[in-house]
DNA sequence: TTCATATCGATAATAATCTATCGAAAATGA
DNA sequence: TCATTTTCGATAGATTATTATCGATATGAA
């Protein structure tokens, strides 16, 4: 099995979301075609991608959409369940403990939460029991978690980190917009909003621009 | 002025983050091989992403500290203020308002907050009014707000979406994950959770899978 | 002053990614 | 049965992105 690109990933996981919605609507057959046209990829990009998976479709018809959902969670490992902690239990945090149930659909289950507020310690966000930042590197070797989520403010992302690796946590989830410092055999997947708000404020200027001219 | 790739956008603000620690620091100068060694990006990379912004350093020594971070705010339009709206004030929308005055500093101004949810309409949330749906296309015409951020349910993003084109919105940050039919002059940027977990989760199991080997 | 070093910016080479093309297979309808 | 259409999967070509190389320039030390 190769290693698959990242962008291959990404795309992978919204066909799946197009997948899924078919199945809802009982429909029995779907063609990377249909992906390409619902997505705006190329619908030979389509067909490498998910080739990477394993699958294999029928000319003329396409794939079993039931198939194809459960090669691609199967691929991105969605069907197995993980472990998960998250620190930081303010915006961000909690609004990411509201998707847990989403989240555990998808392989992740964020079974606690950890804060240095002295007023979140001992409640629950949308259940998720919040504790006392002491408590994390205890609790995630007993219970052997393995992905950490990091919603705390920048200054404090490095530390947290440090202290998750020391915990034998092996992926962050990184929400700071930091550039987190760790060994190299330890993932880190940044969802990194200012990169994101760049890109939209750079292009939404060029095009007013190109509007007034 | 050539247009420039999302990548490299991406990573301007990936450096600008940097270089404004450095300025806090009263550093004077910075190279783009120390932009490089924090950030993982080749340093030949660095340099063309800088180029694009039309710097210019100086051999030997770098860049001065204020006039990159300038240059590199001013290409990404940080440095004029955008208004937005921004529709859904659940978990992620209120995490996304508590973000305000950072995001202000990057040049997004979230002027109002839109919902369905009778609770919150005529409330506050982190100091941004939350009114009825039904004033989102009347206030984003008489403001002439062009962003649009959209943080509700993936069954009602699609609707959202057509009802903030109607109301003169130009570009759509959007957070649910689901893929936008939009006119193709409208900007989307995605926001996608899904597939950074996607990625995060894949990794992780390989990962498991080698180290079980 | 001269030399060594760090950096810049430009250009060339490599690698990765995306797009186009083509033959084969399955369905449909004449 | 046989042409037509749609899709698949494989391969080749084109584009884009990344990395390497090289000469030039500023600094600081000998």
């Amino acid at each position: 099995m190769k290693p698959v690109s990242i962008l291959t990933l990404r795309r992978l996981s919204q066909y799946l979301q197009i997948i899924l919605e078919a199945q809802k609507n009982k429909q029995e057959y779907i063609s990377a075609t249909s992906l390409a046209n619902h997505t705006g990829v190329h619908r030979t990009q389509v067909r490498k991608d998910l080739a990477s998976t394993g699958v294999v479709g029928v000319p003329k018809v396409g794939h079993k959409v039931n198939e194809l959902a459960l090669a691609i969670s199967d691929f991105l490992n969605w069907n197995d369940s993980s472990e998960a902690f998250i620190v930081g239990a303010g915006n961000l945090g909690s609004a990411i403990m509201g998707y847990r149930e989403i989240f555990e659909t998808k392989g992740m289950k964020i079974l606690a939460a950890f804060d240095t507020n002295p007023i979140l310690i001992d409640t629950k966000i949308h259940d998720v029991p919040v504790f006392a930042m002491e408590k994390f590197s205890n609790l995630a070797q007993r219970l052997h978690v393995h992905i950490g989520i990091v919603t705390v403010p920048p200054e404090a992302a490095q530390s947290v980190a440090d202290m998750m690796l020391a915990s034998g946590i092996m992926a962050i989830w990184n929400f700071a917009p930091v550039q987190l410092v760790v060994p190299e055999n330890i993932i880190v997947e940044n969802v990194d909003l200012y990169a994101s708000l760049a890109v939209l404020s750079q292009r939404l200027a060029v095009k007013l621009m190109k509007q007034s001219e």
